[in-house]
DNA sequence: TATGAATGAGCTTTCATTCAT
DNA sequence: AATGAATGAAAGCTCATTCAT
């Protein structure tokens, strides 16, 4: 019938895994490993809780490809950035503010990654597909800073991966905390309406700190 | 027999629902709510699951109590803290360091608060013994701004709650976030042999904001 | 302080007892005796679960105490019915109005009764305290009876147990059944617009009976 | 193997679920709702308590089934009634003992019904499968009574419904009532030696009442 | 006589998973 | 490659009752 290169058997089963993906995604990053229930994810799929197990073998299995696939993203998405054409000063503002924006843009994934330390991050500590030394992003901290160095921009050493520590901390407290902190202080960080208060906080931190 | 005021009886039962909270406690911030389990939290305790029910009601209510007791430590702490004393930014930074001491001494209290952000703080929304708008902390965070600003040492004008999430965020993610940290970029942030670092960090990053 | 003969002590006991009786004969009629519990029975008495124990022994006792006064006021209403003075057809009638009003008065006696059947009787089989062989509802039928056959009212020969089945079948029905029937047949026997209805069709019925 | 149209699983499957209908029948029909213990039912049953929870969901839907395949069988009962052959006196007699007859035969029934009253009918209130508002039952009777008048045969005006009642009454009290009365009045009116007695009973006292 | 604290045993239900084709 | 039916194990919770003074 379809004279695709791929057959249409295969391409069906590559969707209906997509949709359990998506869907344990959401039910994870909404309850957790242990709060998430395969009854329930199955029931939110045009499948059946059996294909579960036949395409990812167990509850843990399929939490492991939920992580492996929205880290995907976050790494491809780092692909693109692109600062190398701004100053030292402007460039690290901006890698900054990237980095707001795409914890705002992706709060299951700030929320899986809660969970996943919750559980000590077993289920993805030794897998090379997790391992990010050599990211993108930090090798363009790096490339910020030495820029900045050499121009003088920045007096304060410091090394990429605790710059991008101290980056990442702001933007996920924000969202990752935004709920007890509400509760308890009657102001959700991650509001709207503050959004752009604290985007400018987080690159006037990050600048402030550089210059020294 | 005992001619204390107290019934013996009843300081058993204090002690027994101690007991009960100290393991539940431990049960929660290692597997979640949703992973801790009632029979599990029994087994370590002296008394029986039964028991658990008696004093608590049902294993959400325990957890509210676990919650609510360990807000109360970190309440009972910041009331201790004194740094009136201090020119502005040495108080500051000293702040920051009881903070950033705090988070490391208590690692069972953020596990136990990323647990809660999971569960979108449903257990603590709306209950005022978790409601801190009026928190030590912030209001010394106040003080501190507000000398700093009189003797000219801070140019950046800042809120204090926002200052108190600057400094949190850093704290919390260091602890909160250390392992899916460490499996991506091989670097444990909470590694003891940072600590020195990642404080001196966290005392230069808000002295700098603050100094503007 | 009191100078009753009866010391308040004694005087405060019975009226626990009777207030923990009360809330129990509503807990057993409105859910039956598995249904009923002793916390709900205990949390709407002013005294405790430990006084339901130390008053009645047990759960079970509770309930036979509860069927015996229900019982006993049945029997003391019976003891002040009197229709001799009517002639056997009004008598008759005037017996079963009577009966009918009793049911339609006290819907908790027929629902215990009910439940002391699924029971198979087991709480009141073999204690003198509710046998009823002698009692006055069954004297006053033999007696209208007769009458009824001396006078010729009636020509039907009947046994005045089964005339005492008869009419009770009828009274019970409406109350006890009243649920199943109504969601049935969409009329509730019980509904207070049918009362006067179905009080004439009970005389009528017993009436054509007698005279065969 | 086999090489029925029905696969063998699926014959299979409907014989567990009448298997656990027929246990749990009896079990809530000699207990009650609340009395009866899905533990008991599932020892008794070839399958496990799992299944009792696969198959129907709940206790109270297992209850639910079981009040519907009781009733269901009752109204295929009814349907094989055949009386419009008789003359209107031996037809309702006819009926009122086909009534008799039946609730003799379905102990479990009668007490079915007793125990869902106490529940308020709250199993079947609402449902369509339960609802019997035409039943064959009361077109009998009205065509019956229709006949009846025609002849001149009855004289009392009654509705079919009420008549229906009346005959219930009886028939039910009978069985549902039978060990009360008995350990009141030491006599078991469901003793089959005083079947005939009150078999009769009831004709006379439906067709007096006819008669007016 | 009176009672607050405690509890063993068992309840209904749910979970991730595997069987059998 | 795909799947409907079944399930063992354990979960959270509740019950009537007794302990200990």
């Amino acid at each position: 019938m379809a004279k695709a290169a791929v057959p249409e058997r295969r391409r069906d089963a590559d969707r209906t895994r997509q949709d359990i993906l998506d869907v344990a995604t959401r039910e994870f990053a909404e309850r957790g490993f242990a709060g998430g229930h395969v009854d329930d994810i199955a029931e939110r799929t045009r499948t059946t809780k059996r294909m579960i197990y036949y395409y990812f073998g167990s509850k843990e299995q399929l939490f492991v490809a939920v992580l492996e696939r929205a880290y995907a993203e976050i790494r491809e998405a780092e692909q693109t950035i692109d600062v190398d054409h701004l100053d030292p000063i402007a460039a690290i503002r901006r890698l900054a503010e990237l980095t707001f924006d795409h914890h705002e843009a992706h709060p299951y994934f700030t929320r899986l990654v809660a969970i996943e330390n919750i559980h000590r991050a077993e289920h993805i500590a030794g897998r090379e597909d997790f391992a990010g030394q050599n990211s993108p992003a930090i090798e363009l901290i790096e490339r910020i800073l030495e820029r900045g160095y050499r121009h003088a921009a920045f007096r304060r050493e410091v090394d990429a991966l605790d710059l991008h520590m101290m980056i990442s901390a702001f933007c996920v407290f924000r969202m990752a905390n935004r709920h007890t902190f509400g509760a308890i202080f009657g102001r959700d960080p991650a509001d709207p309406a503050l959004r752009e208060r604290y985007r400018q906080m987080l690159g006037d931190m990050v600048v402030d700190y550089l210059r020294g």
